[in-house]
DNA sequence: ACACATTTGTCCGTATGTATC
DNA sequence: TGATACATACGGACAAATGTG
């Protein structure tokens, strides 16, 4: 792991302890603390102003970002850690609904942008925290990269298995955000009653050399989830 | 403007211009062309890149990415430019639906971070693309740093309004993305059948000083917007 | 399979500009 | 006004990934 990502982890931690209060030390404390370079120490901390962890202010300092808090489970789509990573206090079960292997159709091939006919994978979940459905997830990984599913690590974290077990690397995401009107079945998956909306979240996720590796519609339950990002002004 | 800065818009161009098919110029070729550092051209490009214009890879170079296309009119959130920005050929209106000027309560002061009784500006706008309305805006403004506003200003861009009249220098912001149910009052000025979902987006706006500036609830048509954004993988 | 060139990533140091306090 | 702290910009060195032959 490169030093500004350790940094950025090590901070991170004193963060969540309590270290600091409102404002965090300066760059060059930082600096001394841990004999790196400026440079250094700015990119770990822009990672936590990009996480919405903290903001800062020119010629005045690092300042740690009250959170709002809100009645509803909150999901911070920019940390991209699914949800296992997302809620670790709690418990996160998925009951695989379906899990297939398919070849590529034209609309399939057109969002993974590889030929049809292409071997892929198709995962249909439902996904729980603390015994609440929380959402309806659709999911598509490309076999050529994702080589190998089954249900046990379906039900657990594909997330992890992806970058731990078969070490590919995570680049971006596209992610297309709206909200429809659910069917009888979706409202019965996550306890809703009928005629009740979804929040969708479209996703299409790229490897770190530009490869897309997975593309996936979750329909998550608007009663109990919110999606939180922060989002840095560059004009 | 900073070089970075300026280097971005003008690359940025280029690309809109079809200037690059797939693959862009090397660092090393936007060094020699702009007469810029390294660091300076990696910053611009990275600008790209969290618009989700770009992305880059490792030791082979830096791509535009594929538009992927939605039926639906797609507001990019990361631009930060609100919605006069974001539809630059098309007609943004704005029936202003109130406009008043109102203390903070406990519940809008917490929101706003600031003391009880603080005045604000209270805007309720109906936002129309091309004659399709497309979002219910409910906005709060700090008199403090937003000192004046008028119907008129509201009917057109306020945004640009507190940017370039107002010259204050905008931040960043939280984002909250949910989805609801809309009452009767809702559908009817979205156009929408009754019981109809919405998008919601709740946004917290702050100025580049760390201050709240704009506390506002959005809800959008879910017929006629989807939200987009770009992630990059941090970890 | 291997070596090599290319290209981006990380890290450091330094100087100067600009905003805050 | 001066001191502090972050922002911008440049240059250089080496690491890591990719692409080619």
């Amino acid at each position: 792991m490169p030093k500004y990502k350790s940094l950025a982890k090590d901070i991170h931690e004193k963060i969540k302890n309590g270290t600091y209060s409102i404002k965090l030390p300066t760059i060059n404390d930082f600096v001394c603390e841990y004999q790196a370079g400026r440079n250094t120490v700015r990119s770990a901390l822009d990672i936590l102003v990009q996480q919405g962890e903290i903001h800062k202010v020119q010629g005045s300092g690092y300042y740690i970002n009250k959170n709002v808090n809100s009645e509803k489970k909150t999901l911070n789509i920019s940390l991209k850690r699914g949800l296992t990573g997302s809620f670790p206090g709690q418990q996160i079960k998925s009951k695989v609904l379906e899990l297939s292997i398919l070849s590529s159709d034209e609309k399939l091939s057109a969002r993974f942008n590889c030929s049809v006919g292409t071997p892929l994978y198709f995962v249909r979940r439902l996904r729980f925290i603390d015994d609440i459905p929380i959402g309806i997830e659709n999911a598509y990984y490309n076999k050529r990269f994702v080589i190998y599913l089954n249900e046990e690590i379906a039900s657990r974290s594909i997330f992890y298995f992806i970058r731990d077990e078969l070490m590919l690397k995570i680049g971006f995401s596209d992610e297309f955000v709206s909200a429809k009107c659910l069917d009888k079945n979706e409202c019965a998956l996550l306890n809703l009653d009928e005629g009740q909306p979804g929040l969708i979240i479209n996703e299409i996720n790229y490897l770190k050399s530009g490869d897309i590796f997975n593309v996936s519609n979750t329909i998550y339950n608007y009663q109990e989830l919110d999606l939180y990002f922060s989002i840095q002004n560059l004009n």
